[in-house]
RNA sequence: GGCCUGGUAGUUCAGUUGGUUAGAAUGCCAGCCUGUCACGCUGGAGGUCGACGGUUCGAGCCCGUUCCAGGUCGCCA
């Protein structure tokens, strides 16, 4: 029975321009103030809000009407734009109001659970489970067109560099390598499995067999392993792959895409080329594979220098093949105290590391956690190593490398973000390469592929492979922006004996390879082209971008801490027919 | 699976050494109010203090168990 008042105008655009105009609006009540002879609505679509005036020059009843609105009442309005009379610098739209001539109701609303409001600070399960309301936030609309931006112009770059968008499919075959596949029973053949696709690895590959020669999809990936905030089962993928390229090729179109993202969204000059450093100095000096470079505190090694010390951590720690290395934050000695020090040297256990040595720089002394066992001269020749200066403070891990580096990245970045060093105006993009091609499991100690098992060797350390296949380094790449990981990438071998070798260093069968990968080792057997790729995680892109600290925030449904959506309830038990149906046991 | 933090009104939180009827802000309801925009003023309703057990004359507070949430390590080729 209710009317439709036909839109003519969104309620953010309104402006000085429309003065005098008759306009139409819809939206969502987001405020009333009753002021007895005088009401003012604010209304809200997607675009914003913008005052709506009822006075006593409207008839009784459609006051009465104006006076029943609540929070959240959906509604249209015809009325007239005016300047106000008393303007509000904190709204878009505030040099203008709207007199309202006619209201109409479309739907009532109960009083909202949590309230729709940008700086609010809701529990993120009442944010979840009522998601359609979070979403009214204009905070939440301006993510989701600021993501919709992001993928409208990958698509539109890539299709001017000459990619197609291909769809692959999204039931596909679980190869349980890496993270846990999602499973999806069969009805036509019982008792065998789909799985949803964790990226479109080997289909992309196939694709460039089939002589796509550049392809790109936007595509839901699917790993069912814990979640974190920049990590949800199912997440988006910018995926592409090209043919006849080698790293730079791939880079130099990659950077083309970046500059233009940062330049439309941000308005930001990004300088290229991108700095890039190898995966081992990324280690040496940041002690991480996605080195924060918008602050110091680079790692130094002091093997050197407390080898033969009476301490003996550091002496086993080197005995060991590890190595003992250390940063130095400036100025650090008074922002941190005994007890910060001891709460972070709490948080690097978790990283493996048995202890935290200190040294504070003083004037010409040095006062530290291991004085008993190191005198002034030899303090000084480890603040020598990081040139320190009086006020400066030193912290030294020993251990295996992967704990040193581990506990000392963690350090240097969570003590940067204590010291107000994180500076979210600046995007530090740079490369990181030459990733190792292999890493110990540190259970089995057996060798596996760092990034996947169809990652090409630097071709000229092939030879390597058969006599020590750990130092070789993979033709792989990863894209980094301020500590976050954005994308990876790698050239892949297109060669056949060279994928034999692979699976072979990996202690692969025959058998097990072909009932694992057996279809893309077949099409390369029919002509290869030598190809390459790089896949972005679009949320983490989208979250950078948007300065947000959790990629639920750039997606209009998450999934919560379990892997829950709590709009729908899912997972949630199916009928006891629907599984017969597909063959599985009910208990 | 481990560690950290938290769970008190619809919401966000405070709650001292264990002690009367558990508070504030906001939201909600009612009344008044013609220039507000975090409108204002007056009044009102609103609580299984996550759950269970224990200690105690007495528990929001102490102890134990457990559930839930967030962060994180493991994990994420």
């Amino acid at each position: 029975m209710s009317t439709l008042f036909k839109r003519t105008h969104m309620c953010g655009t309104l402006g000085m321009s429309d003065v005098d105009r008759e306009v139409v609006l819809n939206g969502w009540v987001a405020k009333r103030r009753n002021l007895g002879g005088l009401i003012f609505v604010d209304l809200r679509d997607k675009t914003g809000i913008v005052q709506v005036t009822f006075d006593d020059s409207i008839p009784q009843e459609l006051f009465d009407k104006a006076d029943s609105l609540r929070s959240e009442y959906v509604i249209g309005i015809k009325g007239i734009v005016k300047e106000r009379s008393a303007k509000n610098a904190n709204l878009a739209t505030g040099d203008i109001e709207v007199f309202a001539k006619d209201l109409i109701i479309y739907s009532e609303a109960d009083t909202p659970p949590i309230y729709i409001k940008d700086d609010d600070n809701v529990d993120d399960n009442l944010r979840l489970k009522y998601r359609y309301l979070d979403l009214r936030k204009l905070k939440m609309q301006r993510n989701l067109t600021f993501r919709h931006k992001v993928t409208k112009l990958a698509r539109d770059y890539f299709d001017s560099c000459g990619f197609t968008e291909v769809e692959t499919p999204m039931l596909i075959k679980s190869t349980p390598e890496g993270a846990r596949d999602y499973i999806v029973p069969s009805r036509v053949s019982q008792g065998s499995f789909y799985a949803l696709p964790q990226s479109p690895q080997l289909f992309k590959q196939l694709l460039m067999v089939g002589g796509t020669d550049r392809y790109m999809q936007i595509v839901k990936c699917f790993r069912d392993e814990d979640l974190r905030a920049d990590r949800q089962p199912e997440f988006t993928q910018i995926d592409l792959e090209m043919s006849f390229v080698d790293t730079d090729d791939v880079i130099e179109v990659q950077e083309g895409f970046l500059k233009k993202v940062f330049k439309e969204l941000l308005n930001v000059k990004i300088e290229t080329p991108l700095p890039r450093l190898t995966w081992d100095e990324a280690m040496e000096r940041y002690g991480s594979d996605k080195p924060d470079t918008r602050f110091g505190f680079e790692l130094k090694k002091l093997n050197h220098v407390v080898e033969g010390c009476g301490f003996k951590v550091f002496t086993d720690a080197l005995e060991k093949g590890g190595d003992v290395r250390g940063i130095c934050i400036d100025g650090g000695s008074e922002k941190f105290s005994r007890k910060d020090i001891d709460k972070l040297t709490d948080a690097t256990k978790s990283y493996g590391a048995k202890g935290l040595v200190w040294i504070r720089v003083n004037d010409g002394e040095y006062n530290s956690s291991v004085n008993k066992f190191f005198d002034q001269q030899q303090l000084g020749q480890i603040a020598e190593v990081f040139d320190a200066k009086a006020g400066d403070l030193i912290l030294i891990v020993s251990d295996r490398a992967k704990v040193v580096f581990d506990s000392l990245g963690f350090l240097r970045r969570e003590i940067a973000k204590r010291m107000g060093l994180l500076d979210d105006k600046v995007y530090n993009l740079l490369w990181v390469v030459d990733f190792p091609l292999f890493e110990k499991d540190d259970e089995t100690g057996e060798l596996k592929a760092m990034h996947h098992p169809f990652t090409s060797p630097k071709l000229e350390q092939v030879d390597l492979l058969d006599t020590a296949p750990e130092k070789v380094k993979a033709d792989a790449y990863d894209i980094v922006l301020n500590g976050v990981e954005l994308g990876g990438g790698s050239i892949r071998i297109h060669d056949r004996n060279l994928q034999a070798k692979m699976f072979e260093v990996l202690g692969l069968t025959k058998e097990e390879c072909d009932e694992k990968f057996g279809f893309l080792i077949e099409a390369f057997k029919y002509g290869a082209p030598p190809h390459g790729g790089l896949a972005y995680g679009l949320d983490r892109l989208v979250m950078l971008l948007l300065g947000e600290s959790s990629i639920r925030e750039t997606m209009a449904f998450p999934k919560n801490q379990n892997a829950q959506c709590l709009v729908s309830d899912a997972p949630a038990p199916v009928d006891k027919s629907q599984l017969e149906e597909l063959g599985i046991e009910v208990k």
